[in-house]
DNA sequence: AGCGTCCCGGATAACGATTTCCAAGGGGAG
DNA sequence: CTCCCCTTGGAAATCGTTATCCGGGACGCT
């Protein structure tokens, strides 16, 4: 490139980024063999030298669960804005996986990471090694709390569940969940049994844990049928999971919301899609997104630090949990 | 690295890639002191040295259409078994961006990309110009004849739904679409044109176009009804549209299937949890991915240049389609 | 013993950019 | 008119690897 224009390599990268002046003619060299040539500039060895490659690692427990991909979305698009590219890794919910992807990203030296710890306990040593090294954002799970976060209030959001069930006058509960170590399902647990109680303790220990799917929501609706006790309202820490009862519930003969209310968690399509119509908890995933990833890239202006940035969910009142 | 061992950097390369024999004392301490430093190659270094990056590029229309993740999800996985990592990106359905998207993976290098072209015209230039440069995959969508694929037969899976629908007694349909100009949908379009021509000429004729999505399959829907002449079925090209027409249809007390059958596209999560629950058509998803990564990889042995992988789809029959 | 052949280390040159440093030239001030 | 500073171009170092090349020693063969 430089021999095709006629000027040295230095001068060409000052044109090209404008970095320090450069007389008309040679510009207008550079910038003619540029176009001719149509040169674009070797990423890989720039990133060599400034040692930034203009790429931010993602590491989610689950590109399937429908709640990450509009968040992965909202992040790509912000980083483009940055003219920044995503480095995808799915850790499938493996904390030996997780930690080996995070080594593998930083191999790579990306310019940041924005992850969603599988596991708030075990995930802290990847956590901490990656921080240590690079801007560091947990999205919607963390596992460390003096590292930026960004996601929503589970505890609120909940707490907010219980309460407009019990307005709709419920007093005995059973909570549906899985045995995940993330943090969102312990919060939500927390939440529930914290609230729950003020109105019947026996509720706060009926909780049924298994797996974010479908097919565990049909387990635990059989046991919660069999056990002949149905409660006022099922509580869903998942919409999977809610509708997985709901199959239950209606080939068992059961109405809702006449025999018995339920709500789900994370407001997916399926939830609006549902008959009836699913209670649930929509949560800003955009906001979420695009928050992360300016935050990564310290677009922000607040040091990535300690930031904490939670935002509101909101309780989406639909059929599945009205009193009539 | 090389100082700390007390070895030249050759023979650190040399040891840790067994690229030629190295003395045993020399090569344990090497591998002592990378132990002791906890050292790991820096791949940028490494990419700009051996032109590859261990990176592969994919660019999808839509990262939110549920149909991706999953696709994703297996890509990333077969390309990390490769010690590969994806570069992702969302073109939102633009030619523009889409080829911006392109120039960018060019620009970092990328050892290959995985290409949901957008449009079976507009997005040639920027897939020629990719795969002038690097090993190209068309996955799901595509856009030229002389480059790999991999998909399944869209054409074979409308022509089954179609007769399926005629063995069960109809004869008059409505086709309800977007004015996607991805080539699935043109393929879809045209067997559903093909194969309804046999019994309803009329019925060819009847496509409603607008977007993959809930709200067209309701406006749509309307339509139908409004003009007074319901078919005997309601085809769509997509699981979102035919549950916004299941949406208008229950809102009219029209009754799925006893008034007419619904089939939708794609057999996403959505159809099973649907009520009734949603015949569709399922793809190999995870295959589809798997296969990609692995063409374009070059891991299949099989030169990736012009290599077409059809995989057979599966009709998932439902209620929502069976006569009574 | 002499000579050719391996074998294996290290020195050295890339890879393709940015950045630092130096020098030449021009202009302003004393 | 001289001196100095400021501007601007290019030469060269650098980023951290891998690949090529060269040389010294061991070994085998005649």
């Amino acid at each position: 490139m430089a021999e095709a224009a006629g000027v040295s390599p230095a001068t060409v990268s000052r044109v090209l980024h404008g970095t320090r002046p450069v007389h008309p003619d040679l510009r207008a060299r550079t910038l003619a063999a540029a176009q001719r040539l149509n040169y674009r500039a070797n990423r890989v060895a720039q990133a060599l030298r400034t040692r930034s490659t203009g790429t931010v690692g993602m590491v989610v427990p689950n590109v399937a669960n429908p709640f990450f991909p509009v968040v992965i979305q909202a992040v790509e698009k912000e980083l483009r804005r940055h003219g920044a590219q995503l480095l995808l890794c799915d850790s499938g919910d493996d904390v030996g996986e997780e930690a080996e992807l995070v080594r593998s990203l930083l191999d790579h030296r990306i310019d940041g990471i924005l992850f969603s710890p599988c596991d708030q306990l075990s995930s802290r040593p990847a956590l901490r090694l990656a921080a240590a090294r690079v801007p560091l954002v947990q999205i919607d799970r963390r596992a460390v709390s003096d590292v930026a976060y960004v996601g929503v209030d589970q505890e609120g959001a909940m707490r907010e569940v219980i309460e407009y069930l019990i307005a709709q006058g419920c007093q005995r509960f059973a909570y549906v969940s899985s045995t995940s170590r993330a943090s969102t399902a312990a919060e939500r647990l927390r939440a529930y049994r914290h609230t729950v109680r003020g109105v019947d303790a026996r509720s706060a220990q009926r909780v049924y844990q298994g797996s974010f799917s479908l097919d565990w929501g049909r387990v635990a609706a059989k046991q919660i049928v069999d056990e002949g006790d149905l409660p006022d309202a099922i509580v869903c820490a998942n919409d999977s999971v809610a509708l997985g009862v709901l199959d239950v519930l209606r080939s068992q003969g059961l109405r809702v919301p006449d025999d018995v209310l339920l709500t789900g968690f994370d407001d997916t399509e399926l939830a609006s899609i549902a008959w009836p119509p699913l209670t649930s908890v929509h949560q800003p995933l955009e906001m979420i997104g695009r928050k992360g990833a300016e935050l990564v890239l310290g677009a922000d202006g607040v040091v990535a630090g300690r930031s904490v940035n939670l935002f509101k969910a909101e309780l989406k009142i639909r059929e599945s949990s009205r009193r009539r």
